[in-house]
DNA sequence: GCGGATGATTGAAG
DNA sequence: CTTCAATCATCCGC
């Protein structure tokens, strides 16, 4: 009975939405649709059916229903007036005791059998008039509409709508005031803001988002490039973003006063006071700011994969170039039995590696772990770089003009090496870098797979490897901390 | 396309 | 904080 109600209550705008241009039409009972959440009866989302406005006549029907002429005092449920309404229409009020009707057919309680005949014929009238009311151009709908309103037995229906929406409580449907603002809502606002989408100036955000992701993921220099790549993406994302929020905004605005005429004229019909128009505002209001939180969401989401797919490292990932690579592993195999870079040499290696601090970190990170796990394989490049370090060496004994020179000729490691010449060969077959390289390496194995000692490279050299003649004074930094 | 190489990330440990 | 160890994701040579 109250869901018959509610869909009398939404036929009047049901019926002026069909009388709406068709592109209007589409938005208003979308939103409607919305405004009315999934578990509101399904009439509504069937729009003009006939199953909706058999649902606003079954209403009237019963309302029609009290056997004493319409007095404006409400109906009485318990009698009916037994109608036969419409050819394969079923009367949707079947308790009709056959008692309360005359033999004839005619209502018991009707004061006249010309009355009743009357009635009927006005009811009949008024539900023939509704049921064609779709098929009819607008200013026929219009004259329709206003000879119901003008109808005699106008008032009369307006009361009973009053007694019915009084009766079911309707008034107070959804009178639940605002709720507090949603946090997920804010969140997304505040994400939107940190990533320059929402903010209120153009590029400046985006720029920033670009500046924290660069710090804190230590991008390499040299992606200046996909920056400039992700800034556009961004843009366009905010321009969608900025777009479709006014569309929204706009939508909804006009939705709000398309409504409150509505129901404004539909007060004259039937009750609606100016408190529940508010609340309707609100209501939809609610339900756009919802769809607002949805493309809020969405926009967040299309952030996040932009960011992953531009800015995350690990999909930007590059080899270092030959260079650098050779001057890392250059210092690797010169300090092989410690090769802990202090700050200062990272630093040193970073800016003549072109790449960031901790960049060095990581390399020197997976190569310790690395040639721990497979020495055999590194090997060869230990002698090869052992190789150089000698060479280099070598080079600068012969010409002390130009001591940093390295085999690779690419960048110095000043003096860096543990350098393995001063080793004594204590295997006579093997060229004394290769000796130097073993030893070095010893050493660094000492140090890992040593348990108790402290990771310091000081109490790592107390401990395990006094100072020795393969490196004496060598390290004009790196090893001594 | 596959598999190894490699740079980055992550979580635990100290 | 750094380092280790495992892992991921991409690169790159075959």
């Amino acid at each position: 009975m109250q869901q018959d109600c509610v869909v009398t209550m939404y036929s009047y705008l049901d019926f002026c939405i069909c009388r709406m241009p068709i592109s209007m039409q589409g938005h208003v009972f979308f939103y409607l649709s919305i405004a009315r959440g999934p578990h509101r009866g399904d009439a509504w989302t069937h729009t003009h059916t006939h199953t909706h406005t058999h649902s606003s006549i079954n209403v009237l029907f019963r309302m029609l229903q009290p056997q004493q002429p319409i007095t404006g005092n409400g109906p009485s449920a318990s009698r009916g007036l037994g109608l036969n309404v419409h050819p394969g229409m079923h009367p949707l009020n079947p308790v009709h005791p056959h008692s309360q009707h005359r033999p004839d057919g005619v209502p018991a309680g009707l004061e006249g059998i010309e009355n009743g005949h009357d009635n009927r014929r006005d009811i009949k009238d008024i539900l023939q008039q509704i049921m064609t009311i779709t098929d009819q151009s607008l200013d026929e709908a219009q004259a329709k509409k206003h000879a119901l309103n003008c109808h005699r037995m106008k008032p009369a229906l307006f009361s009973v709508l009053c007694e019915i929406k009084e009766k079911t409580g309707l008034s107070m449907r959804n009178a639940q005031e605002e709720e507090p603002p949603d946090p997920q809502l804010v969140r997304l606002d505040n994400m939107l803001l940190a990533e320059g989408v929402a903010g209120p100036e153009k590029g400046g955000g985006a720029a920033a988002a670009v500046s924290a992701a660069t710090s804190s993921g230590g991008m390499s220099p040299d992606s200046s490039l996909g920056h400039s790549d992700y800034k556009s993406k961004l843009s366009q994302i905010r321009n969608i973003y900025h777009t479709e929020l006014e569309k929204y905004e706009q939508a909804c605005s006009e939705f709000t006063t398309h409504v409150m005429n509505l129901l404004r004229e539909q007060s004259r019909t039937r009750p609606v006071s100016p408190r529940e128009i508010e609340r309707m505002v609100a209501i939809i209001h609610r339900k756009f700011s919802s769809i607002q939180s949805q493309l809020k969401q969405s926009t967040c989401e299309a952030v996040m994969i932009l960011r992953s797919r531009f800015l995350d490292a690990r999909r930007k990932r590059r080899n270092f170039s030959k260079q650098a690579t050779e001057g890392l592993n250059e210092y690797f195999y010169s300090h092989l039995s410690n090769p802990y870079p202090s700050e200062e040499a990272k630093e040193e290696l970073a800016k003549q590696c072109s790449i960031t601090m901790s960049q060095v970190s990581n390399w020197f990170g997976n190569k310790r772990i690395r040639y721990k796990r497979n020495i055999g394989k590194f090997q060869e490049e230990a002698n090869l770089y052992a190789m150089k370090t000698a060479l280099g060496a070598t080079q600068s004994e012969e010409s002390p003009h130009t001591p940093n020179s390295t085999g690779s000729g690419s960048f110095s490691m000043s003096g860096s090496a543990d350098c393995f010449l001063g080793v004594p060969p204590m295997n006579g077959g093997q060229p004394p870098y290769h000796m130097g390289a073993q030893d070095a390496q010893s050493r660094f194995l000492e140090r890992l797979y040593s348990t108790s000692e402290s990771r310091t490279n000081g109490n790592w050299q107390e401990q395990n490897t006094p100072p020795s003649a393969t490196s004496p004074g060598s390290d004009h930094s790196d090893n001594s901390d």
